[in-house]
DNA sequence: TAGATTGTTAATCGATTAACAATC
DNA sequence: TAGATTGTTAATCGATTAACAATC
């Protein structure tokens, strides 16, 4: 894939534009107009060409999109068609709620095993998939092709996590706790900052008093 | 408060310069410069002047940032002091896991009850908060003051108990499920796409392969 | 005072929107 | 063919960076 590179603003509207396509195809949407789609989504139709024209020419004159297509190709750009495997680690109520989110495995994440430090869990399923000791994480993905790794531990444990997990040869991150990780490694990153996202909400509720 | 129209691209960086100075504090860091600051957060010293001279001159010239001093204006900002009161809806694992999130709390914001509507888990606590049934959700709004609600149901029910929230007069809703939630009502809705994010890191893989 | 660093203006860069020729 | 709508270029807008006078 040598396509030119796209700007983040771009890639992080992605998501979204495949979330309405799937909208739409729920409800048999046969093919949408960037203006339709637009309406729809409260953007311009002018950034919606320009956002599929980086990846390439989906739709057509005087058509529009047909809707299966682009929710196919908009799949393929995020990359879903690798089937990603996961793995959690912390088993903790974050971690829980990740393990039973349907909506990861809908798009093709799948997920292959949790991991805790505590032993009265370990051997145990949530959601069908059994929880491993940590201790034995370098082994498992020793053996076992995993991407990514979506780390639920406590505060003060992720940097130590975060580390032995990329050392054992982890692509991706994906990281819960409110600090920004960085690592020595050749490791794609994403920090979940929850509290950031809460403290936007505080912000607009204090401009309007 | 007749500030001149802040951008959210600056807003969204606020709590980030909030969770660095809270780190620097915890340093016992008294002062801190522009450039200091950038070198930490890995933007610019001119984007860290400009954003916070948006809201008003807090350095001094020679001397850099009173940490302290910056910090409590940020909160200030960010409405921190207004303490606000939050309930979450929906005690599942997102639930559970946001009434176990110590860093909303140290923040100030304060969760005042939890509403779900398995009989079950009525008057049974998590946090020390008590669970209390969704049908009683109205009679409660009107009894006390509450902010925000984190609304954490399955998806298909959200739509209906965003509508009964926002109707009740909450002022601040925290949307959990994978769809923007759009309401009728003079009120701040902030939606959290936890797989759009987990997609942009499919993304980033991707492009590297 | 001299050195440091802000606050702020001006320059640059990038992203969004508008416009329209190409084409289905 | 006529109408619709894309792909794409050009214009605009906004955000970031650079520069420096003000000032502690």
């Amino acid at each position: 894939m040598d396509r030119k590179k796209v700007s983040m603003a771009v890639v992080k509207r992605l998501p979204r534009y495949y979330r309405y396509l799937s909208d739409l195809l729920k409800l048999d949407t046969i093919r949408i107009s960037s203006r339709e789609l637009s309406e729809r989504m409260g953007i311009t139709a002018s950034q919606i060409r320009q956002d599929l024209n980086c990846f390439g020419g989906f739709g057509q004159q005087g058509y529009g999109y047909n809707v299966e297509l682009l929710y196919k190709e908009i799949g393929k750009i995020l990359g879903l068609e690798n089937n990603y495997k996961t793995v959690i680690i912390g088993a903790g109520n974050m971690g829980r709620a990740l393990a039973n989110y349907e909506n990861f495995e809908r798009r093709g994440y799948r997920l292959a095993a949790i991991f805790d430090v505590n032993t009265e869990l370990i051997g145990k399923k949530i959601n069908n998939i059994e929880i491993r000791h940590f201790d034995t994480i370098e082994e498992y993905l020793k053996l076992n092709h995993i991407d990514i790794a979506m780390i639920t531990v406590p505060f003060e444990k992720t940097p130590e996590v975060a580390d032995r997990v990329a050392r054992a040869g982890i692509k991706g991150l994906w990281n819960f706790s409110p600090m920004d990780l960085k690592l020595p490694y050749n490791v794609v990153i994403e920090n979940v900052h929850l509290s950031d996202g809460l403290m936007v909400l505080g912000y607009r509720l204090n401009e309007i008093l």
